[in-house]
DNA sequence: AACTGCCTAA
């Protein structure tokens, strides 16, 4: 980083004459080298400028053209011509030829007309020309210096601009530092401002309203907004544009919003004029508090004062709607608004995802060009609703207008395609993108996950960190992928983590949540609790994947410490964490207790139950024996009881034997999913316990007829350590295929026979906390 | 007659 330092003896030297002087006594200076006007060229100048001052741009242009073409040449001095760039407006077509006009007839002489084709060209974004302008001037003076300034792009260069203004012992104007000001926007920029500031007070330049303005604008932009305010409050009078600046201040700022809101009321206790920037901010303000009756309040303020119908203001309330969840209000302004450009219409198709490609459509109808934004909102509505056709549509609409360029765009893609369980597509525009960035390769890995590839997932994972460095995003994708599969060495899960604490994320609440979720799901609870006690903050998120951890493991009594712990710290339980403590409350037999966690769930925390939910209560009450208080709760379940509900009621009746009530589960179940193998095994166990072989060979029978196949389990065995793979190695029973088979029977049977040992050992009192790894011999 | 300030939303 350079450090910018101003030269202060520079500075302080005495204005020179030609700038703080005539900038301050404009009607006096400037008339030295004006030749006596010709009549009609007054004259032309004064319709120019009556046309300007209307804002007919083209009408004061047209005047000059006509002159120009009559051959009233001699109609024209340097004041029309200076008129004539200003009516340009910043289009460089007319520009350009009367930059041509001003270099034969000589009037580029003239220091204003040169300084107005160079804000010409600053405006219509040629900056080169300004400056190529500048460097021929042979007496630049402060507006040129200030024109200059006004037109670089980079604040960088600005500022390397403003201190060759410095070293050239140009003095600062008021122009010159709210010019350069607008610039200070980074740490360093922040620096820079500060010397202005004082630079500007030794002047009394700061009591200008406009630098006044500048400051506060640019504390706000570096964060700090106690500077701002006092700038503020100490300024001898204020505009409109004041308190738009400090207002503006407290929106952008996160965590500001009340007193962005507090700076809105005072404005209008103090009798303030509103405009549409004041609204927009204070909007905004609104929505980022999701206060809801303040931006209705607003909204009507707004009517009142004619602003309704304002394009940015109708956006930013269209966004206070759709934040606040009121999603037909933010349609309402929508419809009422006359102009709508492409944020109006990207909000409204982000907000309103049924009618996204509709909306998109008339949109194009209206002639409002897309953005990439619109086409975000517009990829995401789309992959939501999982409309294939549509997304091939937008795809191929992206590659015609060339949008697929715009990195954001393709990820979105890769997201969609990923939804669409299309991954062959998802990775083709991955491979295309120009530039891979680390979301891209976030969105490809959890696509991956999504999709049940997680050894793809894992591989992607493998490259990404390969050429970019990975983020929270990227560890949250490649654990939930790890945790999710049975076939990875959870040596790689623990590779990630030393990565993570490697890389400092491993406190992060995404991480620390996926690895937490990750070392449970794999089976390494001791290893969830770690990262439990280390994590610095404990979300809702947090506190329901430790409780699901344990909940997984069957730990009723650490589930239950947790859960009430995350009650005592005040923190809202939500349907996951209800769904961990009910199932463990159901495999330990409290049914009482479940009772009363769901009616609470339902009343105190008003949760609607899930499928899961209700399922997880019909297996808790079943297993118990209740079974006429389940099938009771299956009748209470709105609309069609599930799948997954009525298999936990014929489970259970298959464990208390209930055949008069299995019989009539299993048939509604085998109506809704013939070919789910699930239902049959068991009504078919239920009846050969009871001896009914005649129904038993019936199932199996019609068993047969459907194609129903039972799904064949399998178990794993890590030899990553031995043959260096990413993967286990899976079998199932019977399984000859293993090149070690021989070992790993051999080492099966010793297990089996410790096991054996070990059980003997517990009943004779004993407790076992040893847990022998064994590795294979080769 | 030339140069400067507040803007927000997807």
């Amino acid at each position: 980083m350079i450090t910018r330092q101003l030269n202060f003896k520079v500075l302080q030297a005495k204005p020179r004459s030609n700038s703080l002087k005539s900038f301050h006594s404009l009607e006096h200076g400037h008339h030295m080298f004006d030749q006596i006007p010709h009549p009609n060229a007054a004259s032309t100048n004064r319709s120019m400028l009556d046309c300007l001052r209307k804002n007919l741009p083209f009408q004061a242009l047209d005047i000059f053209k006509r002159h120009l073409q009559l051959g009233f040449v001699d109609n024209v001095d340097h004041v029309t011509v200076a008129l004539a760039i200003k009516a340009c407006h910043g289009d460089p077509k007319p520009g350009c030829q009367i930059h041509g006009f001003a270099v034969s007839s000589g009037h580029v002489s003239y220091i204003t007309v040169s300084n107005s084709l160079m804000n010409m060209y600053c405006k219509s974004g040629q900056f080169a020309k300004a400056l190529c302008i500048f460097e021929n001037l042979i007496d630049p003076d402060i507006v040129s210096w200030n024109t200059v300034l006004s037109g670089f792009q980079k604040s960088e260069d600005a500022l390397s601009f403003a201190l060759r203004m410095n070293l050239n012992g140009v003095v600062f104007d008021p122009v010159s530092y709210t010019t350069i000001l607008a610039f200070c926007s980074d740490d360093e920029g922040f620096l820079f401002g500060l010397q202005l500031h004082s630079l500007a007070m030794k002047f009394g330049f700061d009591c200008e309203v406009f630098v006044g303005n500048a400051l506060i604008s640019m504390y706000s932009r570096c964060r700090q907004l106690v500077e701002a305010q006092r700038v503020f409050d100490e300024m001898p009078n204020r505009d409109l544009v004041s308190w738009n600046a400090i207002l503006s201040g407290y929106t952008q700022e996160r965590d500001h919003g009340l007193e962005a809101v507090f700076t809105f009321i005072e404005m209008v206790r103090e009798g303030m004029k509103l405009d549409h920037v004041s609204f927009t901010s204070a909007v905004s303000a609104c929505g980022q508090e999701r206060n809801l009756e303040l931006g209705k309040q607003m909204h009507g303020l707004i009517m009142k004062t004619g602003y309704g119908r304002h394009v940015s203001v109708c956006n930013v309330l269209m966004s206070l709607y759709s934040k606040c969840e009121v999603v037909e209000d933010a349609k309402l302004v929508f419809q009422i608004m006359n102009d709508r450009n492409v944020v109006s219409w990207t909000t409204i198709i982000s907000v309103n995802e049924e009618d996204a490609v509709s909306l998109f459509n008339e949109m194009r109808l209206d002639g409002v060009y897309p953005n990439d934004v619109t086409f975000i909102g517009l990829i995401h509505a789309i992959s939501i609703q999982t409309l294939v056709k549509e997304g091939q549509m937008i795809h191929g609409f992206c590659i015609k207008t060339s949008f697929l360029s715009e990195p954001n765009v393709c990820n979105s893609l890769i997201t969609m395609y990923a939804k669409f369980e299309a991954m062959q597509d998802s990775l083709k525009i991955f491979e295309e993108l120009n530039y891979r960035e680390i979301i891209s390769w976030n969105a490809l890995i959890s696509g991956y996950g999504q999709n049940g590839l997680s050894q793809e997932a894992l591989r992607t994972f493998l490259s990404a960190i390969m050429e970019s460095k990975p983020n929270e995003y990227t560890f949250g994708s490649v654990l939930s992928a790890i945790g999710a599969a049975e076939d990875i060495s959870l040596k790689q899960g623990q590779r990630c983590h030393s990565y993570l604490i490697k890389l400092r994320l491993d406190t992060d609440p995404i991480v620390s949540g996926a690895l937490l979720d990750m070392y449970a799901k794999r089976g390494n609870i001791c290893e969830s609790q770690k990262v439990f006690c280390e994590m610095p903050e404990r979300t809702q998120f947090s506190w329901t994947a430790i409780i699901s951890a344990y909940a997984r493991h069957g730990d009723y009594d650490s589930v239950i410490k947790f859960f009430k712990e995350m009650e005592r710290e005040g923190v809202r339980p939500d349907s996951i964490t209800f769904l961990s403590v009910l199932t463990v409350c159901g495999r330990k037999g409290m049914v009482d207790v479940g009772r009363q966690l769901f009616d609470s769930m339902v009343k105190e925390y008003q949760i609607e139950p899930s499928a899961e939910h209700y399922s997880c209560m019909v297996d808790m009450l079943g297993r118990a024996g209740r079974l006429e208080e389940a099938e009771d709760l299956v009748s209470q379940i709105p609309g069609q009881p599930g799948l997954s509900v009525l298999q936990s009621l014929l489970g259970a009746c298959k464990i208390h034997g209930n055949m008069e009530m299995g019989e009539r589960i299993a048939d509604a179940l085998m109506e809704m999913e013939p070919t789910e193998s699930g239902s049959y095994v068991l009504m078919s166990n239920l009846y050969a316990e009871k001896g009914h072989w005649e129904k038993v060979a019936k199932i199996r029978k019609g068993m047969r007829e459907r194609g129903v196949k039972k799904e064949i389990g399998f178990s794993w065995v890590d030899t990553s350590v031995v043959r260096g793979s990413l993967c286990l190695y899976k079998f199932s029973s019977g399984d000859m295929s293993h090149p070690q088979t021989e070992e790993i029977f051999r080492m099966a049977e010793c297990i089996g026979l410790e096991m054996k040992f070990l059980r003997e050992r517990k009943r004779e009192g004993e407790s076992i906390c040893k847990i022998t790894s064994y590795k294979i011999d080769r």
